[in-house]
RNA sequence: GGCUCAGUAGUUCAGUUGGUUAGAACGCCAGCCUGUCACGCUGGAGGUCGACGGUUCGAGCCCGUUCUGAGUCGCCA
């Protein structure tokens, strides 16, 4: 035998007993039972399988090496005495003629064990990943990862998508997030920068006429990190399509994403086509959110006109909105942590009263409710043993508390909350224009290359003075699931005549689009169909998938929190030599 | 950058009101064990209690500063 293996250690079973075989893996677990009889539990990629040691020969052998050390192991399969149901290779055993180390292990203590690398601090998991990556645990997120890829491929080549690579160096976008910049050797002063996303390319290829572009996408954004986001560098399934309107794109993905979601989700049922839309004014008023988790069958309900004035201080003169929450049984305790948890994450506090089994109003703010029991009963159509959240502050503040009041009830009311599934929905109808909390200004609320619902003529009134700009909506969208935003899109923008309209919203003239988007622009000039698109962040879905709740687990090399590759110790200090040919001079220098 | 929490053996953690020699589990080492499968039993090694400073007769514990990590807000067109 000169080849390395015959069969993998997931392949053996009792049809294969009195063969000769030859199997390589890791050396899991060493179990000695006696004197001359032990156990070696060899694992590689597709499984585990056991080898039994009873001479002094292979004894001495086996107990000379370390855990996790690799062997390749030659004998005949055995039908084993004391079988394991629990294995699918628990039927069978290797009996050892010859044991060749094939990679040493050098240290008997490791970082962790590796079965319960989970168990071990993040810091360690991310130093030692190709330890904490033969996890089987650890290792099946990304095996998920490659399948989920390899299935959105092929499901968009399905639909007639090419896909076709962007440039990673390119030219710095004076939009969005921060950039990371590469600097030129050539051009002394002058830098690259890697895309926050291939937006541009994308639709250049629409100018250029590839009717339908996809790409698994890595983008590049220098922003803090999140248990969600991570930080760097991330995927986007990232597409566009020609002469296509909004609908065309939804109907893409809500073809393309359920089968898929279905398939390798933790929960085996996905929304089916077509996805529940929910424009952005209501998503807020409804759900408090620009992202709802409609696994929670609660609302938003305003409750301003009922409770502003009953005389409870932190009511008065602001809005107030209300959460009803029918059948409720937590404890107070969970209601206080309820209350606690809200005011961490949101920063404005939660009030509560409850009606208890006898109609009567209890708990919380109960004595200032008490008084307008009747109209509060009948505003908010409450029953006997409900439970009603509240929140109050400036509209906006009102809404964003009562949204995380919302998820966080969810999370304590079964009866209200389906938890086993994936729940899409598309955000629509987006603002246009926003007032720049900073400048006080009219600013872009999203990206300026959506195109505005009414297009050159609502711009036109807007400029006239005719249309309030605020009312402008972008056909611009999100697709949401379980709370999750999974990706932005919109129709583009694609004549140069309305880019220059919108601009002009925002004191901006042609001379700026020129000079901000020049290739866009230009490309424009010279015929450009309608396009629009999309791009699901691949990373967030497959967490989504895998029911992980830190966006670490689903990467196969992530970067800790602030933005190190602790295995790779990057970033790292380079030669002065690279620095001089770059032209950078380093005026500090954290220590090392 | 703000806020919250955490940092004690190789690893995961406990450590009471500030009081003798800082414990457990897993791992590691040695011995025993002929059917284990999270093998078992016996014994052993292993600690700058993140760092610095302070209070105190006495600090893992209290106070201050600082470092590191996680979460969260800012940020993420």
């Amino acid at each position: 035998m000169t080849q390395n293996r015959t069969h993998t250690c997931n392949e053996l079973r009792l049809e294969h007993v009195g063969e000769k075989v030859k199997l390589s893996g890791w050396m899991e677990n060493v179990r000695e039972v006696g004197q001359n009889l032990g156990f070696v539990i060899l694992r590689d990629f597709y499984g585990t399988t056991q080898i039994v040691v009873e001479t002094e020969e292979m004894m001495n052998i086996v107990h000379g090496l370390n855990k996790e050390t690799v062997i390749s192991v030659e004998g005949a399969v055995r039908e084993r005495s004391s079988k394991n149901k629990n294995l699918p290779t628990g039927e069978i055993e290797v009996l050892p003629e010859k044991i060749e180390v094939l990679g040493k292990c050098r240290y008997n203590e490791l970082p962790f064990q590796v079965n319960r690398s989970r168990d071990a601090d993040e810091t360690l998991r991310l130093k030692y990943r190709y330890l904490d990556l033969r996890n089987p645990e650890v290792k099946k997120n990304i095996i998920l990862r490659c399948n989920v890829v390899s299935s959105l491929r092929a499901a968009m080549t399905e639909h007639g998508f090419l896909e076709i690579t962007t440039p990673i160096l390119t030219a710095s976008s004076p939009e969005g997030a921060r950039d990371y910049l590469v600097p030129a050797r050539k051009h002394p002063g002058k830098f690259y920068a890697l895309p926050q996303a291939p937006q541009q390319f994308k639709q250049l290829l629409m100018a250029s006429g590839f009717d339908r572009y996809f790409q698994i996408a890595p983008c590049f954004r220098d922003e803090d990190a999140r248990g969600d986001r991570s930080p760097g560098e991330f995927y986007q399934l990232d597409m566009e399509m020609s002469f296509a309107t909004q609908d065309d794109v939804f109907a893409v993905l809500e073809d393309v994403l359920p089968p898929i979601f279905a398939k390798y989700g933790v929960y085996n049922t996905a929304s089916s086509a077509p996805f529940r839309r929910i424009g952005f004014r209501e998503a807020m008023e409804v759900y408090g959110s620009d992202k709802p988790d409609l696994r929670i069958d609660l609302t938003v309900q305003d409750a301003t006109e009922v409770l502003g004035g009953c005389g409870f201080g932190p009511f008065e003169g602001n809005t107030v909105k209300a959460i009803v929450a029918s059948d409720f049984s937590a404890t107070r305790k969970q209601i206080d942590k309820l209350c606690a948890d809200v005011e961490i994450q949101a920063g404005e506090k939660a009030y509560w009263f409850r009606l208890d089994e006898k109609g009567e109003i209890v708990g919380g703010i109960a004595k200032f409710v008490a008084e307008h029991k009747d109209a509060v009963v009948e505003k908010l159509g409450l029953t006997p043993n409900c439970f009603v959240g509240l929140t109050a502050g400036k509209k906006g503040a009102a809404q964003k508390t009562a949204g995380v009041l919302r998820n966080k009830l969810g999370a304590l009311c079964p009866n209200h909350f389906n938890k086993e599934q994936y729940a899409f929905c598309w955000i629509v109808d987006f603002p246009m224009y926003e007032i720049g909390e900073e400048s006080g200004e009219l600013e872009f609320c999203h990206n300026p290359f959506s195109m505005p619902n009414g297009g050159a003529e609502v711009l036109e009134k807007a400029i006239r003075g005719e249309v309030d700009p605020l009312t402008i909506t972008a056909f611009q969208y999100d697709l949401v699931c379980n709370g999750v935003e999974l990706s932005s899109g919109a129709v583009r923008n694609h004549d140069p005549e309305i880019m220059i309209k919108a601009f002009q919203m925002v004191r901006l003239g042609e001379e700026d689009v020129k000079a901000k988007f020049p290739a866009m622009y230009n490309a424009f000039c010279y015929g450009a169909p309608p396009h629009a698109g999309i791009a699901p962040g691949v990373d967030r879905m497959v967490m989504l998938l895998a029911g992980e709740d830190s966006i670490r687990e689903i990467i196969p090399f992530p970067m800790n929190k602030n933005a190190q590759d602790l295995m790779m110790d990057a970033p790292s200090f380079v030669e002065q030599k690279q620095l001089d040919e770059l032209h950078i001079v380093v005026t500090e220098k954290e220590d090392e």
